[in-house]
RNA sequence: GGCGCCUUCGUCUAUCGGUUAGGACGCGAGGUUCUCAACCUCGAAAGAGGGGUUCAACUCCCCUAGGCGCUACCA
């Protein structure tokens, strides 16, 4: 039988990134098998799931690269099936009517619920004392075709246990004892979600449940459910969690945009290395190594390679160096210095089309000239922002100075502001039918170091400031080079810079 | 409260009874250099606690502690 497993998602809001490590692994272990890698949106929670949640989740998978199978299932598209379900188990005596009125789900009565539940747990009350559970059959139909309203609640055995091999876990078992008879059908007919994945589970042939372990409990209620149901249940594989430092909940509402997908693609990541990155967040293959292509990860995946602690995603609030995991920061930086340049070439071009730094030219006439810029720039750079940032010298003559860079390597040598306009001169002269290359721009430079009696690192660090407007880049010969013969002149000419007054 | 899961450097992890407990990120020091967040070298940094089992335990078992998850007519 082949393997098939799915992602399901409810569209309640971004795609966490939890969930896109779920949906990953998900990816993973069927593409090994050669299985089906299905894509299931839970909608049933009208009131919750918008469309806009269901396109953001759609837009991360396919950022993260994950390509799904067969057409996408919305949930909320099988409601009558899995009602037809419920009343079966009811037919058949497996599940029972239950008529107690339905209580407002408030946080008051919820809490009430779970000191009730204690009471059970502590022999007190037993899980199955339900009054409607052992109604005679007439009575029950009786008042329901009177039209008292009710709710499905499954009818969970008096003795024995759900039992379950989960394939990270180990074996799991669970007594009847700590499992309620779980409630089917609202008694407005909604069909609540346990119900819902298994119905849709068993009609999407799925073999393998590959999810959070915050859903370990829920298996063995779904495991119930599929007993019932006369359907073996699939094969399991629980994940660890991924929490805040302080092991805490990693949430919308307390950690922010970190949590979102769709914020690692906004802020230049590539998406190889941030899935890269996620897959290493509780697997490992075991080896002393880090970056894997998603070949590799593919034929590397195993659930033996999972580990069973939760894993923290380790960043520092209100510290911009670390906003997010600092291995996911060297690992895009590692991927961006390392990648096939005709990869990224790509990404960098609409980041500089977002910038409004993009030109035409630089597919056609001056695309040697732009392939070469970008491979020497990037080896320094962390995200595809810093193209349009850092890099943003080399594409616009409209580039900012950094005063801290210019007091550093332009005002504390007075002299520079003769020099360098001096160096512009030279250029022009030594230029005029020789190679504008890095080995003949050294020897000019060398030269006019000497002639003026100063060190190489004033001449090339206040020339670093003058044409690229910061303190740190490429060697400069490099950058000389880069910027090209003409616009090094003007700029090495310009005021501007002097002008960028750093008394503050 | 109950049930379940988990516990190696700050973080991600390796180790499947015998290791100076390894790697990576981050951090620190040094080197290279025209600068640097790049590169090279080095360094600090870990088996929650207590009992067993064993010639030998991070590794197996038990207890304790701590963390996490679930505990809805939510998903």
């Amino acid at each position: 039988m082949s393997v098939r497993v799915r992602f399901a998602p409810s569209p309640t809001g971004y795609l966490h990134i939890g969930s896109a490590r779920s949906a990953l692994f998900n990816y993973l272990y069927a593409r090994k098998v050669g299985g089906k890698f299905l894509l299931r949106i839970e909608d049933t929670d009208l009131a919750r799931s918008t469309d806009e949640s269901t396109r953001s989740i759609l837009e991360g998978l396919e950022w993260l690269g994950l390509d799904h199978d067969e057409e996408i299932v919305f949930q909320s598209n099988n409601a009558d099936k899995h009602r037809a379900a419920a009343r079966k188990l009811l037919a058949e005596g497996k599940a029972y009517r239950d008529f107690t009125p339905k209580a407002e789900p408030t946080d008051q009565n919820v809490k009430e619920g779970i000191a009730d539940r204690a009471r059970a747990a502590q022999g007190v009350k037993s899980m199955r004392d339900n009054q409607y559970r052992e109604l005679y059959r007439e009575e029950s139909d009786r008042r329901a075709d009177a039209g008292e309203p009710y709710a499905i609640r499954l009818k969970v055995p008096l003795a024995g246990k759900t039992a379950f091999e989960d394939q990270v876990y180990g074996p799991q078992e669970r007594s009847y004892d700590d499992t309620e008879d779980l409630v089917l059908l609202r008694s407005d007919g909604h069909p609540l979600y346990n119900l819902a994945v298994v119905c849709d589970d068993i009609e999407m042939g799925i073999t393998h449940v590959i999810r959070g372990q915050d859903h370990l409990t829920n298996t063995h209620k779904q495991v119930l459910i599929y007993e019932a149901l006369g359907v073996t249940p699939p094969t399991f594989a629980h994940l660890p969690l991924i929490m805040a430092p302080g092991k805490g909940k990693l949430s919308k509402r307390k950690h922010g945009e970190i949590v979102s997908l769709t914020t690692y693609r906004d802020t230049g990541f590539i998406p190889a290395a941030f899935r890269n990155f996620l897959a290493l967040l509780g697997w490992s293959a075991g080896e002393e190594k880090e970056i894997y292509p998603l070949g590799e990860l593919i034929e590397k995946f195993s659930f033996e390679g999972i580990h069973r602690s939760n894993a923290i995603f380790n960043f520092k609030e209100n510290d911009p160096r670390h906003w997010t995991d600092d291995k996911a920061l060297w690992m895009n930086a590692e991927y961006i210095r390392t990648m096939p340049l005709d990869d990224l070439l790509p990404m960098v071009r609409a980041e500089l089309r977002n910038s409004k730094l993009w030109r035409e030219e630089y597919e056609d006439l001056e695309k040697v000239w732009f392939d070469r810029t970008i491979d020497l720039i990037r080896q320094r750079f962390f995200t595809l922002k810093d193209f349009s940032s850092q890099g943003r010298a080399y594409f616009s003559e409209d580039f900012d100075f950094d005063p801290a860079a210019v007091n550093k390597n332009l005002t504390k040598f007075p002299e520079l502001r003769e020099w360098l306009p001096g160096l512009a001169e030279r250029f022009e002269t030594e230029f005029q039918n020789v190679p504008f290359t890095e080995e003949n721009i050294e020897t000019v430079v060398r030269a006019f170091t000497e002639e003026k009696g100063t060190k190489l690192g004033v001449i090339m660090n206040g020339a670093r400031t003058m044409l690229t407007g910061v303190a740190v880049g490429p060697s400069m010969l490099s950058v000389f080079e880069t910027i090209g013969l003409d616009r090094t002149i003007l700029r090495l000419r310009s005021q501007v810079a002097w002008n960028t007054s750093n008394s503050a």
